[in-house]
DNA sequence: TTGTAGGCGTTATCAG
DNA sequence: CTGATAACGCCTACAA
């Protein structure tokens, strides 16, 4: 049997089942969409005829036709710790899925102008139903960028700055100040914070979060100092080194992430110094790996599955046209406690 | 201005742009396809009424007339250590976003017949150019696998039952053998083996090394204890706990996964066994958190980008037609020593 | 209930 | 070099 390409593989149109049916395409095309518009016995055929010869619709003039892909981008950022950002896109792939769309990747990642133009063409290309972006970038090219587009989108774990983005968030500054609570109850007097990016959105929340804190305990400038990070381990590693210079070194560490937090303890302890005798921190975020670091990390739990899941919902809503979603959807961030963060040594 | 929906917003279309440049909307199609054969005025009369109107080629127009999407589906598996995954990730993006390909995600964790039959559907819709499986299982739906779609398939860090599904490895075989040697070079006698998954194709390349390895050094049946797992936190501490519950207890451990390495590790110093003054412990995978944990983890390190990138080639390749691509590829894992296996305690 | 036929937006073929 | 036109495969008025 001879064929142009192995790849098109006895592909039966819609036109062939009608054929093998004996009836329409109007009619096959019901039978699939709507199999209470037609007969009964007409539909059985259609069905055995759509069985025996393997017919699935094609996926691009159904979609041309339909003006709908079905399909979701999700964008994701420059590598931000994906310990935790795999749990998020579990929550978000369940909810598409759930929903019959798929799941389009779009990373940021890569510094490439390409990548960003590709992804603004598919969007403006009609390809795409939807955004969610878990980045604080939005893919632009040419100053033309996917919000341009009027297609819905929701950003989770971001704030993005077009204007009526609806995003998906943790209540950071509660969290911060839990964290920062935690330590004072426990008699720290003299604190670090380990900071996100510099003008990172959750940084507006958290930061100012710390400081309430600090300032509601009596506390001002000069009882802590403050080590730029960007959530990932070298910048925990930098933050531990920077501390071991430190002449009067602070007792207790609020880190903006669990790996710096995790590489800040390491680096410390390589030198000396104890966790949490001598120094307490806490992490943000709750990843796996804080339950099999030496000592257990005490973290704030994300809740990054509905984190994921919530976004994806409220994108769902927006395509099906559904009433305007919230601004901002905040979700509950705890306080772990385990082994990295304890009484101050007297 | 009224629109049926927003998000139809001003879409220009090919006739649009044609009549704004006083051309047909083959001049356009070519202008846009082939620079070179217009008329370099006739092509800046395009670009500019394109510019003018915002206009980008419908994607699902474009897909129904050239049967290609330029879209690959990715399946990844059952949760499988995000932490090594999402570099492969990583190396498979790269490699397609520079040939102007998109990712679609399949994620075959949910356990959802509707998400293996909608990426069956998609892919005998015609709208996959190929697809790349990180997972042993392959989505299937009615016993129709996408296998049979005659689509391009490679299979990363997995093999596909497939019969000519070429797959991209790490040389496992090698790389226990490595593990193992290395202990035993170091006076271990007695050791442990924490395997993965059983009938996992990697079980089948490096349980065998193990024990060749052992066997060159005289050891047999009674000079190791081998625990079930399947590579994650948990399966590790139940190593550890039934390490533990042993009466004599190995002095070396060969684990099939960083996660599980560290758990086991986790697990057994709370119970006040030193590593590795009294357990020597070597991971395998090379996942970043080896470095924070205590002691830092000796491992084998996996050329984790490669491996995406490597199958991500392999794959256009054959969707360009080109000739046959090998049916393994092999890349190399390299020992990186640290410090959580030493010398046997006299 | 079923069939006919037009069109979704693009590209490729074929004349001019 | 450019333009008219026929597909690509499907869905959905509209008519029967």
């Amino acid at each position: 049997m001879q064929r142009r390409d192995p790849r098109e593989a006895a592909k039966a149109r819609i036109g062939d089942v009608a054929r093998a049916a004996g009836v329409s395409t109007a009619t096959v095309s019901r039978a699939l969409t709507f199999p209470d518009r037609v007969l009964e016995e007409t539909r059985e055929r259609v069905f055995a005829a759509v069985r025996q010869l393997g017919y699935t619709p094609n996926v691009a003039a159904r979609q041309l036709r339909a003006g709908s892909s079905r399909t979701v981008l999700v964008v994701v950022g420059k590598r931000r710790n994906p310990p935790f950002f795999s749990e998020v896109l579990r929550g978000i792939d369940v909810a598409l899925g759930q929903a019959g769309y798929s799941v389009l990747m779009g990373n940021l990642d890569i510094h490439d102008d390409n990548t960003e133009k590709h992804l603004v063409d598919l969007v403006f290309g009609g390809f795409i139903d939807g955004a969610l972006v878990l980045s604080n970038a939005i893919p632009s090219f040419n100053g033309r960028s996917i919000i341009d587009s009027g297609m819905p989108i929701v950003a989770i774990c971001a704030e993005a700055d077009g204007p009526n983005i609806p995003a998906v968030l943790v209540d950071d500054e509660v969290c911060c100040r839990a964290q920062t609570r935690y330590l004072i109850e426990m008699g720290h007097r003299h604190l670090a914070y380990i900071a996100g990016p510099k003008g990172n959105f959750n940084e507006l929340e958290r930061y100012p979060g710390f400081l309430a804190e600090l300032a509601a305990a009596g506390l001002g400038p000069d009882d802590f100092v403050r080590f730029e990070g960007n959530y990932d381990f070298a910048s925990g590693v930098a933050a531990g080194e920077a501390f071991l210079k430190l002449e009067r070194r602070p007792t207790g560490v609020v880190s903006c992430s669990d790996e710096m937090a995790i590489a800040f303890m390491k680096t410390i302890r390589r030198a000396g110094v104890r966790v949490p005798e001598d120094v307490s921190i806490v992490g943000f975020d709750g990843i796996e790996i804080g339950d099999y670091v030496e000592p257990t990390l005490t973290t704030i739990r994300q809740p990054r599955f509905e984190l994921g899941s919530t976004g994806a919902e409220i994108l769902l809503g927006m395509i099906k046209g559904e009433t305007a979603p919230p601004r901002v959807t905040v979700l509950k961030g705890e306080l772990d406690k385990r082994d990295s963060a304890g009484p101050v040594k007297v």
